[in-house]
DNA sequence: ATGGTTGCTTAGCAA
């Protein structure tokens, strides 16, 4: 058995406590984490080791920096992606896990559409299409976890009227996704919740949270062989109650042998 | 009611 969690902390430093917690909650084996807003000599490695596991991580000052937590000693890691492009935003880690292919991904918000930033996440998905297609195959064990940023249909979305056409739900960023999975990728929390209204981000403004006024946006996508594998997949709405959480909660997945 | 929050870094940006 394997269980698998991804979740975007919003800045680690002002996560710390809560990450340790969870851990020692939900013990995962493998936590893929975003957001970390830390270089990575500002990582909590240490402290993460302590409570038994290990790190990888691609850090960025104040913005983006994801991680892969594992009980398992990870290998061969890889950062960012193997094309031609001189990115210096660091959105993307990965690592072999007890035989897995595990990548945390950190997906551009995209701020508006038309913008610039949002022509770099359009570009962006598509070279993470790209990197898939060039370094793994579909016939691998691989798991994709993150943030993606994209809420796949309307019934990922609390009030889909408002997000319309929005950086978050315009059909150009679902193709977008729709693209990436179509390489050979499952949305396993999918799989497990065909019925909707089921949400892993929520604004902090606007009493987002208590009105349940949120989004799917963080994702586990999985190849054919560990798609099948997969016994249950939870988003962890407790988490975001309470001091100071995330915006975000987090997505757990737990894969048979 | 034309709003509201958080985090990083220090007044403005990003989400």
């Amino acid at each position: 058995m394997m269980k698998i969690a991804t979740w975007n902390v919003n800045s680690i430093r002002a996560r710390h406590e809560r990450l340790l917690a969870w851990l020692g909650k939900h013990a995962p084996d493998v936590l893929c984490l975003q957001e970390l807003k830390v270089t990575d000599d500002a990582f909590p490695g240490d402290a993460i080791q302590q409570v038994g596991y290990h790190a990888v991580v691609h850090g960025q000052k104040t913005y983006n920096g994801v991680a892969i937590l594992s009980r398992a000693e990870p290998a061969d890691v890889e950062r960012g992606m193997d094309d031609d492009v001189d990115d210096p935003q660091a959105r993307l880690v990965s690592a072999v896990i007890g035989g897995v292919r595990v990548i945390s991904a950190y997906v551009p918000n995209g701020q508006a559409v038309g913008s610039d930033k949002y022509a770099y996440k359009l570009d962006w998905l598509r070279r993470l299409r790209d990197h898939l297609n060039h370094r793994f195959s579909p016939s691998d064990p691989l798991v994709l976890c993150g943030d993606l940023n994209v809420a796949p249909d309307d019934d990922d979305v609390a009030h889909p009227d408002a997000w319309a056409d929005s950086v978050l739900c315009h059909p150009d960023v679902r193709d977008a996704l729709a693209v990436i999975c179509d390489w050979g990728l499952t949305d396993v929390f999918r799989q497990h919740h065909p019925e909707g209204g089921l949400y892993s981000w929520w604004d902090y403004r606007r009493l987002a949270f208590p009105k349940n006024d949120g989004l799917r946006l963080d994702h586990i996508v999985a190849t054919e062989t560990m798609a099948k594998r997969c016994t249950a997949a939870e988003i962890d709405r407790d988490e975001r109650k309470g001091s100071k959480p995330s915006d975000h909660a987090p997505v757990i997945a737990t894969f048979g042998d």
